[in-house]
Parts: C-alpha cells; structure tokens; sequence
DNA sequence: AGTATTTAGGAGCATATACTCCTAATTATT
DNA sequence: AATAATTAGGAGTATATGCTCCTAAATACT
C-alpha cells in the first residue's frame, strides 16, 4: 500500500485546494473562509460560548478562542463573560460583522456554484453526506504512551 | 443555501477530523501524519529537490521548506545544496529516518484499516478518487484587488 | 458549610499552511 | 559578453490547528 492511498492524506489534500479557491473567492471582503464559516455560524446561532461554537465547528476548544482573535480584533465579533455562569465568555455577531457577513456572502455563494457546476451539483451533495457521516474514532488519550515529539532548535541547518 | 452546506467547510472539518485520528495512531512513533507521508514519498522518490517534493505534496512552495525543519532538525532527513543547480536543495532519507519510516508503517497500516472497515474499503477508495479528481479552479493572482487582510494586534481584548 | 471534582477557557508551545518580499543562481536576449 | 528575465527557495508575517498546563468558577459530595 503507496502513500498515494492514504486517505488522510487525500483529506487533507483536497481541503487544502479547495480551501485556496474559496480564500481567493472571498479575498475581496477580507474573510478567509474559515472566518466567513464562523461569522455564519454566529449568524444562526446568536449568542453562544466559546465551548458551543467549537462543537458546532468540530473544532478544537483552544482553536476555537484563538480564532476568535482576528474577528474580535477587526469587531467583527463581541465577546463578553457570561452573565449567568462566570466561566464562561459568549460570543456574538457585531452589526458591522453581520454587514460584513452580508456582504461576503454573494462571493461565498459564487464560490459554491463554481465549485458545483464544475463537479456536479450531485456529487458535491454526495461528498458532503459522505464526509459528514464518515466514522472516525476519537483515540482519546493517546498521548499518554506517545513518544516525545519532534522537536527543532531555530532555523533549518542550512547547507 | 446554510453554511452546513459549504463544500470547504465540510472538507476541512473532515480533514481535521482524520488527521487527529492518523496522529493519535502514529503517536507512539513521534511522528505526524503529515510528517509520515513526507517520509513515505521520500522513500519513493529518493533524492528530490524541495519544488519537486512540494508539486508531489500539493503544498505550497514555502509551506513544504518550513515543514521540512522538525524533520531535518530529528536527523530524519538530510537536505543539501543541489551539484547540479546552485539554487537548488536537495533532500533525501537518513538512514534513521528510513528506519523511523520502516517502523510507523504498521501504525499506518493500523489507521488505514481501521478507517476502512469501519467506513468500508469500496467508500475509502470511492472517497480517494473522488477527492484526487475533484476540479478546484486556481484563481491566480487575486490578491491585487483583494481587500486588507483582518490584522490582530496581540492578545484577545479580555472582558 | 467545606472540600473535592468538574468545567470553561486562556497561555505557551509546536506544527501546518500560504502570501509577500528578498536574494542568489540560472537561463534567455540582444 | 553583458544585461534581462526567470527560477529556487528562504525570511517574515499571519492564520489555523491541537496539546499540555494552569486558573477561576460552578457543581458535587460528605
């Protein structure tokens, strides 16, 4: 069994093409299309924690709060501590994010029916169930017996 | 149209759902998935200049240099400046990362199994090619009438 | 009530990714 | 041969991603 086979990295192959196209599809508002994913998130979902937005995202806790950092920065989104539970912080849309949303999303939409008219509209709904259904185990904890990681000091020793 | 139904996304959280599960089956051998298949088509292709193995990677040109520092700096690969073209580096496989490579397979194995009998060997192979032929347009050169990226200035704005 | 456990989420670290700009070396042009 | 154009690839910057460790707050337990 090649390399060529391995199914994470066709995965990861392609979300890495087609994460190309949507960026430059969107470039003309500023959001790349993680940002643009986020903000229409939020637009569905009102107010929500951080910890909510990242199951919705299948996105890691920790990954979630950093990327809050450029929306919060540009304010296209507001975050506050939780009125009712100290802990927790929730996010929500600004006006000038939903604007913002708004405006972008013409260009989403046109990046979507690129991608589908050049794939098919069925095969693109196809993917779509099949990734979203695929089976893959959590492995939690593994760490646990993992050997160190690699590690790099600096820069690549040149030459 | 809703964001569930966005190809890009679907495909990035399906990429970062398989690569945590590849990295937790490689852990025990201290390499990442991608940092696995940088091995395996090194020992496929042997010695390869860094734009060769990029093209072969689907990675970008700088991004494949940078991912080449854990590796170098793990004595895992060794890269040098072409004989032939001054511009040029070379790498290849050290004889520890040969044997790193020889070990992880069956970790590899193991994860490659597992995701096809638990998703079906036919939907893998389905899944691969689909994913392989998908036709994503390039979109050159659309940053000059893109928009200022989001800049952040430091840490998240607290409370 | 007081302590222990769980939960929310940031900080630090490291990798992965791409873009812009820059330098050096090669190749093409005149 | 001298200059121009192209090519190889690193440096800097910024986002995306996940893990470990840490703190504060809420909940559970005795």
């Amino acid at each position: 069994m090649a390399i060529e086979d391995c199914n994470c990295m066709s995965l990861r192959k392609a979300a890495r093409r087609i994460s190309n196209f949507y960026d430059a599809m969107l470039s003309p508002t500023g959001l790349r299309a993680t940002q643009y994913s986020i903000l229409a998130l939020l637009n569905e979902l009102g107010i929500v924690s951080i910890n909510v937005l990242a199951e919705r995202l299948d996105l890691d806790r920790t990954t979630t709060g950093k990327n809050m950092r450029p929306l919060a920065f540009a304010k296209l989104i507001k975050i506050r501590p939780s009125p009712t539970d100290g802990r927790s912080r929730v996010v929500q849309l600004t006006q000038h994010g939903a604007a913002t949303l708004k405006a972008a999303r013409p260009h989403w939409q046109k990046a979507q029916r690129e991608f589908e008219s050049d794939n098919g509209e069925r095969l693109a709904r196809n993917l779509r169930r099949t990734l979203s259904t695929l089976r893959v185990r959590a492995e939690p904890g593994k760490q646990g017996e993992a050997k160190t990681r690699l590690q790099h000091g600096g820069r690549l020793p040149m030459a």
